[in-house]
DNA sequence: CCTACCGATCGGTAGG
DNA sequence: CCTACCGATCGGTAGG
């Protein structure tokens, strides 16, 4: 009875890891927010004591600030890499939408926090997430005034409209289910396609 | 100095009524969150100590569930009146989603507590809200399935569209401004297109 | 990884 | 509306 117990629940024995207080802290977090989630909850999920989840993280702000900022610089590249060398401006709607509500589909947890908990992240963590948010919402802005240049889109009030389409993205963290009828790429296709819609094409 | 101070702040004398403490609460609420906000905070903002808050208010939940569950049923009732009478489905389309993207942009503090804090809302006022909710989507949902059938709208996957859409209306209480260049008024027509676009109209 | 413990603060009550 | 106070819990530290 000294090795390899079952990996993680109550009365297991080793097995926890700074990736590990990580994981739990994203589901408790997404499901109750960081206020509402107790390090002493975290600890409990993990089969130990408060006190030895500093052995792991040094605060529970640093928690929140990795989630955060990883996340954030995560979409950022995400969208980088979907325009890039892309030309058609259709395309490059497309992509940048369809990217972007993949990641709310397949990264749930890390959305829920993004987008409920930025409040409760210290500075100067605070305003560098939120002048990268900016930054991706001037992009997606920019495309579609593009394509507005270009005579493909139709919807003259851009920043809105860029608005509108992440936050319709961002939704998908809300209510998408592994279990459900449709696949992670099948509700980013779909939502791909809002995106366009909103923007004016055709 | 015994009568009519200023209407609040440190130095003030009375004032405090169950709906001042409930404003403040509005405001606290939607900017650090139900488990963000401390009573002692809304009780300094009243210029009061914080047993006194309890003058007005039975406990900090009560608070919480008055916002979410009243706010909850105006929307309910705001998409009937909004629909009622109205044959066009493209019309009655373009009213629910006007009247739910206008709502979000004159109660913004409400839209921001009743999309964080639901998971803060003890039972039964939980499930009771959310099956209200339910029940408006499943309405956005019908709207969209109607102009299906009747070959007006293109968009089949109606439930997604009409979580998509409504969505979208939720996100204008987070950029949402009365000194800005469009009027809440503007803004709703604006998402009232989006929506029938999503829908896919035309 | 633990026990023992810290000061601070939480929501809320007693009793004016 | 206040002061005084309650038990519970918070994030975090000491010291193994």
């Amino acid at each position: 009875m000294t090795s390899a117990a079952s990996p993680n629940e109550s009365d297991a024995k080793p097995m926890v890891s700074p990736a590990a207080v990580r994981d739990v802290a994203l589901t408790l977090f997404a499901e109750r927010g960081y206020h509402g989630t107790a390090l002493s909850q975290i600890a409990a999920a993990l089969g130990i004591r408060t006190p030895s989840l500093y052995n792991h993280i040094r605060a529970k702000q640093d928690l929140l600030r990795n989630i955060v900022t990883q996340t954030t610089q995560e979409v950022w590249a995400d969208y980088e890499a979907a325009v890039d060398g892309v030309d058609d401006i259709v395309e490059r709607l497309r992509r940048a939408a369809r990217v972007y509500a993949l990641r709310h589909a397949t990264h749930r947890r890390e959305a829920l926090i993004v987008n409920r908990d930025i409040a409760s992240l210290e500075q100067p963590a605070r305003s560098e997430v939120l002048e990268l948010r900016r930054r991706h919402a001037r992009a997606i802005q920019g495309l579609i005034d593009d394509g507005v240049a270009l005579g493909v889109f139709g919807e003259q009030e851009s920043a809105i409209a860029a608005f509108a389409i992440l936050e319709m993205c961002v939704s998908i963290a809300r209510w998408f289910s592994d279990d459900g009828p449709l696949s992670a790429e099948a509700v980013a296709d779909k939502y791909s396609e809002f995106a366009l819609r909103v923007a004016g094409v055709g």
